[in-house]
DNA sequence: TTTAGCACTCTGTTGGTTAGAGTGCTAAGC
DNA sequence: GCTTAGCACTCTAACCAACAGAGTGCTAAA
């Protein structure tokens, strides 16, 4: 669907000046604002015939002009241009608060902050799935008793633990060779093998090890931690001010659908398989029901896996040139500051 | 402030009627739904008495009575009763989703989200404040190179961990050491006190152990969390569904309240010296400047001791009874929870 | 192909009217 | 003296009509 650069650039201006104002874009104001040389007239053609091809629409017959979501779509793919203005951005935030200082939770709901701070929309960020079983290094500490702290360092470097009981005491010097042979177990087996290799392996008289075994091996799915848990939402309510949630109703559909963590967690996740950011456009988006909303959504990583996604979600009516840079920028941020943490202690300060 | 009998019946009912309708109450409707031996005429009459006191107002003067905060104070005060019902409500609740399961982040969002379900407003939980430095148990894990995990077991049993480098390398026997000699010091002295004390006695040559009690200390601050990640709100899209909120500012004006957690937190926190449960009528709060919402707030506690606050935030329409029962409910619940996480492993499964 | 002009349509606002709800007051009844 | 019936009064909400303003679509001319 090619447009000829003319209908192009005037595309561009309507849809510039209805994502600006949020009122109609009449051919009269485009011919005031813009220097296209054309009378309002003939603008106003040309609007008719950029509504026959569907990128515009009506709102009533005495209304000006607002772009469908495929008017979005041509505007995202072909007319906005994120790498002219990249760098300069960069210098602008640089300055911007630091994310980062407390544990990965806090780190990520900085992270959704900082996205809707910047967009002004709402920040969304789906904490690191780490691969199952990617650990690096399983540690075990007797507290008292037989209350035994698992300690989980995965493979991109984040420490998890969780608190199990045993029926049995243990020693920790025992605990210690178990985490070694762990250890080295893992580097070439799963923990789901090494726990069926054990349990065949260890007779009776060891029972604590296989329960040790059994508790560590649940452990591992607990500490992955549950779906709704992992995804952060920020400025929930700044994004509300945009007009077009004005309706009660809407505001209330919006609201529900950040309640809807697995949802949500669904949606970003959808885009993880792209390549670079993607632009979910209203309708575009199979999960979200919410109309009139569009989805920027990019990825983060660690160790040069991507691990998370994050985003930003807002009106269609939304500064998609700004939002795709601070999702860039964010996500480039956030991979750093994962990759610090990752190395930090290998190769000193 | 004494009414007679009749009148405080009166009021009761007024509150009641409006509670469940959310309409104002009209004199011929009191007459047709309660049973009082009197005409419409009287109980206008009363109503305005009522209304002279200051227990009711009249939102324009061709419309019912509608209770003020005072009278909503009078009616919680003296009106409600909650032991009554309390067991049977026990019973009827006992079957609810169990909460846990996770880390304590997890758990705290469930149980406002559990607050929430119940009393159909938003539930608010602020996370166990221990008091600084009071630990059960440190101890020290070296997990590769300098890197070294601080893992803080405090006195309500919680388990906190925090990722240190050291400027040296320290073997695992020495930081076993170290860990024991923190235990023992720990029974009288404060962590910032054995710091002191460990600064003149040590001499350049033992510096790593000086570093490695500064990142204690300083770990001891962080894993304390900031304030603002401690409170957790839970189906606040959900309390918008009530009329009082179909305005679009106050429902901002309130969303922008759930999303200042460091209010809240001191709103919470406010109730913690009072007995039992309490109940802020609308502007009876300081903090919180939302016109026409309530709060009932209660506290949970760990081995004996309060630990944090819970409760529920709602229009000043609300359910009270049920609200009240719904946050002592809940904080036994909370409170039995955080208890068996305290006595495992000392007492067996 | 562009443009000026004009009729047409739709929206949002304003003002006026009306029905309904509920009170306050007065005067009569127990 | 308390209660009640009756009625006038007030305020709201809904409806309607009128109207100004905005912006289009179309026609005809440049």
């Amino acid at each position: 669907m090619a447009l000829g650069e003319r209908n192009e650039k005037i595309l561009q201006a309507v849809i510039d000046s209805y994502i600006l104002s949020g009122i109609p874009v009449a051919s009269s104001v485009l011919c005031q604002r813009y220097d296209f040389g054309l009378s309002s007239a003939t603008l106003r053609n040309i609007m008719a015939e950029l509504e026959e091809m569907g990128f515009l629409t009506h709102p009533h017959t005495s209304a000006g002009r607002v772009p469908t979501d495929k008017g979005y779509r041509y505007y995202i793919d072909t007319l906005v241009s994120v790498e002219d203005e990249a760098e300069e951005f960069e210098d602008r935030f640089s300055a911007a608060p630091r994310l980062g200082g407390g544990d990965l939770h806090a780190l990520m709901e900085d992270a959704s902050r900082f996205l809707a701070a910047l967009s002004r929309n709402a920040g969304v960020v789906v904490a690191p799935a780490e691969p199952e079983g990617s650990y690096r290094h399983i540690e075990f500490v007797r507290l008292r008793g037989r209350q035994v702290l698992i300690i989980f360092v995965t493979a991109s470097g984040l420490v998890q633990n969780k608190l199990i009981d045993l029926d049995e005491s243990i020693d920790q010097q025992a605990l210690n060779t178990f985490s070694r042979f762990l250890d080295e177990e893992l580097e070439s087996h799963s923990l789901s093998d090494i726990r069926k290799r054990l349990q065949e392996k260890l007779g009776e008289e060891k029972r604590v090890f296989i329960q040790l075994m059994d508790e560590t091996y649940q452990a591992s799915h607990d500490v992955h931690g549950r779906d709704a848990e992992k995804v952060f939402v920020g400025g929930a309510a700044q994004v509300l001010d945009h007009p077009e949630f004005a309706n009660v109703e809407k505001m209330k559909t919006l609201l529900r659908a950040f309640e809807d963590k697995y949802k949500l967690l669904k949606l970003l996740d959808m885009s993880i398989a792209a390549e670079g950011i993607k632009v979910f456009v209203g309708s575009e988006n199979p999960y979200f029901e919410m109309q009139g909303c569009s989805l920027v959504v990019g990825k983060y990583r660690a160790a040069g896996n991507v691990v998370g996604t994050l985003g930003v979600i807002g009106p269609t009516r939304m500064q998609y040139r700004q939002a795709i840079q601070v999702v860039d920028y964010t996500s480039r941020l956030l991979s750093r500051i994962l990759d610090e943490r990752l190395h930090r202690g290998i190769e000193g300060k």
